[in-house]
DNA sequence: TCAATAGTGTCTGTTAGACATTATGGA
DNA sequence: TCCATAATGTCTAACAGACACTATTGA
């Protein structure tokens, strides 16, 4: 609602700008974690998608609107990651930076003037930007367990190992298929569909749907994973 | 370093300010988790401790100077929470804030003009701040697993029973005692003092310090947890 | 037939939680 | 003595991870 920025510059008028909204949209990239980042134009350097903020709004409703305007679709999750100040460069000159995190399908086309960029081959972002890239993958492996954030990460049918390959890109490591599968259904949260896919050789793998049925909270026991 | 404020007034020169720094300061009162609030003087409502922020200044250093100032030592742990806005009513007019949380031992004496209320029993804070504290405890409860935020809300010496009760208070539920123990035992976080207290009647208890043993992360196995 | 992937059944070591028991003080 | 709390040992059900096996496709 009102107007809305089409491009990542500061706006005119209301109440003046104190700080930027900057996002990290993340989504798959075969085998590696990507996010989006706009293409610098002639000299300039890339940069994350951002906009000024205008404080009169929700912070919330203003990262939905930053990220529909500018990946060209409503991110299938997204959250609050932090604040960045510190002094560090940043596009807009102004002194804070609010970073939310989103997520998108695989496949989900990037708009022109942007690119997915592997998290491991960052270019070289402004500096402030540049931290909020792995601040916002913590996020989101944080928070896989609370959030569908992996299937939110998926078309809306998937199979099961794509699914499991979601987790291993957020975890960051390998898991077990017949463990990953158990707890898959034990915790009730997908239904299969009767449409199976084939790809390449092997057998063809039946595709699934996030379909969580409601349930009681599972208490984890206490962990101490404390490192000294 | 610089000039540092005592009370919690935006203070004039140098950038402008166009942010607030919030202080969530937590506590154990007896079973109850408690967060010092500023008394309200005659007339004016009750706030958190807070500060306008100064944004050429490190976000973490700013708000660690904040607590040193408001509260009168150095917390024992503190981390950023998020930013809040969305025009809810701040005694600064400024359109953003920025939430921090500590936590201080048991047992540390309230500032003058300050309180230890528990969460509880919050009297009618600024609308912004009110949201801050569950937000603040939902960010202790998350990390303390990975922090030593329940070591930090206790003496330098505390009986493991003392320790229970301060992971249940940020859990909110209560634990197996013979569990917690055996958890304990095995991660190598606390080692014995040849020092015993005896509260009341019942056994006296041995007193334990956090003296952490490197050792490697724990990797957690696959957790669904999403309710739908 | 072989290679590759999907999907499942079984076994085993670990562990969370329940329960019981001993230890040691105060009232 | 009784009671309350600390501390610890034992048992069991649940489960993560390893392994093996079957199923089903393309080459």
């Amino acid at each position: 609602m009102r107007d809305r920025p089409t491009a990542p510059v500061a706006r005119a008028g209301r109440s003046p700008a104190s700080a930027t909204l900057d996002l990290v949209c993340c989504s798959a990239d075969g085998r590696h974690l990507a996010v989006l980042v706009r293409e610098g134009g002639r000299g300039t350097s890339p940069t994350l998608p951002w906009a000024a903020l205008d404080a009169t709004a929700p912070l919330d409703a203003a990262a939905a609107r930053l990220a529909r305007d500018q990946v060209g679709r409503a991110p299938g999750w997204m959250a609050q990651v932090g604040v960045v100040g510190e002094g560090r460069k940043h596009p807009a000159a102004l002194p804070l930076s609010v970073t939310f995190v989103a997520v998108v399908p695989t496949g989900t086309p990037a708009p022109s003037g942007m690119t997915w960029i592997r998290v491991s081959e960052l270019p070289a972002l402004p500096a402030r930007q540049l931290v909020m890239v792995p601040a916002a993958v913590a996020a989101l492996r944080d928070r896989m367990d609370l959030a569908p954030i992996a299937f939110r990460m998926l078309p809306a049918e998937f199979t099961l190992s794509e699914l499991q390959l979601m987790y291993e890109l957020l975890l960051g490591r390998r898991l077990h298929k017949a463990s990953f599968r158990r707890a898959l259904q034990a915790a009730y949260l997908v239904e299969p569909t009767d449409a199976w896919r084939s790809e390449g050789r092997g057998r063809p793998a039946q595709l699934f749907r996030y379909a969580p049925r409601r349930r009681r909270g599972v208490r984890r026991s206490v962990r101490f994973e404390l490192l000294g």
